[in-house]
DNA sequence: GATGAATGAGTCTTCATTCAT
DNA sequence: GATGAATGAAGACTCATTCAT
């Protein structure tokens, strides 16, 4: 029987619904194992302590958030090399503008590296590669280095996160819609 | 007599000091008062609480930064718009790497937006002003809002300020010299 | 005001009252600063934890005995050497024997050596100092080294100790009462 | 098969490790089953709790320090009481002078009683049976009782397992070889 | 204004023991 | 007999905040 990972992820849901509700750092152990209908010993079978819940639930978030974006982005090809990379970050705002709650709870806590790291290593044929493939063949990128690549997109992504949590969480420095416009010429002035 | 404003810098001096040898959540207000040869109760007299003093040093050293760099580039002015914020960028970068444990203490917990609005009220010619004049009246801006321009403005700080993070105290894609290229890159594009 | 130590003393008493009823290693911070009227956090403030709190009680319990059983001697002092011993240590044994529960505490986390050194320290003239005196004076001793006296005190000391708790507490391997020719004749048979 | 008296013996066995190595309070269950290759409801097969295995350790390792002693003393056979008894203890101060972990596993948890039943319940000829013989013969023990003579012997035992404990591991007053001429006198004096 | 003793709710963490498989 | 996942009571300890002096 899956039991024992049906428990692990009674624990992941219970933090992510009250890591949502009151944020990580109001939350306790007692609150997730008590909405997890877990023993508390239980958690400290599945995690280390509570930032390890917190990473493993970062994480899973921002992967599908990607995978969702990539793969929606796959479907609706431009021949366009900054049109396809704003396309998804598009996907990726619009998730996080209906769903703020989600993006406190990542908060500022995550690095796209590891997230790419997985993606790469992956060997099904995400878009995410071609978006890489692309960017390398692209005219204006072929002489590039693979790794000058990736830190192009670090950059542009750590760029849109962060943008993305201020202007969505605080309102800061304006509604993400009015940022995004601003985001995009950077991004299509920068691939281009 | 200044006793009263003595204190209150005791505290922050002693609270940064702190914060950059254990970091702000292993420190104590206990440890603060005990640094600072103050009684426990005197603490809550200067500040509201813990994140109250950490938001008043992030405060201070971010528009220290903030302004050197300004001046500085006030004191080297180029003639061309990118070259003057970069150099700004530039001697913003240059001071955190020669010191990341302040960067650690500013850490993730800071927006340039309340610095920029105080920059704005303060009724010195400080080069801030400069730059978003400049920028305004440059041709390829003249025809924007300020408010757009301030936005770009941001954008292009929360990109610097988060790979800058990322890059000297997390390590992460690489170090900050090998990105430092493409974070200019991405800049002089985007204010050609 | 004396309000300190009195809360210290508070402390003292509620451990020293429930390691004896239900022994030190099953009584929890909990129930001491319960039944001492005092806050969680007040416990922390006079001992570091509950080691600190026991060993502190040990200290004063065997000093205390030890100071009355010399003092009780000094009173009746016999000119003969192993008597004078033999009185302190019956006057030792007949405390315990009447408190049990006392020695229970003590339980086996004691050595004398450092009521002897504390002891030895002190300027008034107490009944130990005479006892070392008269031993490194009487003919049988007088060609020892002052270490080997206390060497020898020690070692007396030590088995007076261990046989009482275990005569009196687990009742090993007989009442304390046929325990103490046993005990008296191997100390008279030692210092003659 | 033995399978059964097997896994009683490796629980043992990584008990008697794990409790050298890290002290038995800090040993978990799970240290002890982990390292005896046995799930931990099996550990509850064989030991009623923790304690229980402590005791069983405790008590083989006396027993066997003791047969040994008097085997090797038996080997060595002096015409005179003392010399035998002091034969005896010298070999046990030997032992856990050279095996101090050992004898930190012992810790203060042991009484000298329980051995000496068993010992004098078996009905091979070990020397135990000798020297009490030899006591009671003695011309100064003669008109003692038996139980008179196994108090004494069991005061005597006590106070060197006492003063070995303090001495090795707590090094306390001085060092072993220093209180070995102590204890020897007191025995020597004891006996006569 | 200044003090620092006192507070006590809150948190994490451990671990002996059970029991369904 | 053997397993090991699950338990949850129990425990130690922290620390921001208050308030009488």
């Amino acid at each position: 029987m899956q039991k024992k990972e049906l428990k692990r992820q009674r624990l992941l849901d219970a933090a992510y619904d009250l890591f949502q509700k009151k944020g990580a750092a109001s939350t306790t152990i007692d609150d997730i194992v008590k909405q997890a209908k877990v023993a508390k010993g239980t958690f400290y079978l599945y995690f280390h302590d509570k930032k390890s819940i917190l990473d493993s639930l970062v994480f899973n978030i921002c992967h599908k958030v990607f995978r969702d974006a990539c793969q929606n982005m796959d479907d609706h090809r431009a021949d366009n090399l900054a049109d396809n990379v704003i396309h998804v970050v598009d996907h990726i705002i619009e998730y996080f503008k209906c769903d703020p709650l989600t993006l406190s709870v990542v908060c500022r806590n995550f690095g796209w590296k590891p997230v790419l790291e997985i993606e790469l290593q992956n060997s099904d044929d995400l878009f995410l590669k071609h978006i890489l493939l692309a960017l390398k063949n692209s005219p204006e990128m072929k002489d590039r280095t693979e790794s000058a690549v990736i830190n192009l997109v670090y950059v542009l992504m750590e760029m849109v996160g962060s943008v993305c949590y201020a202007a969505i969480i605080e309102h800061e420095p304006d509604n993400i819609d009015n940022m995004k416009p601003v985001l995009y010429e950077v991004i299509r002035k920068s691939l281009s």
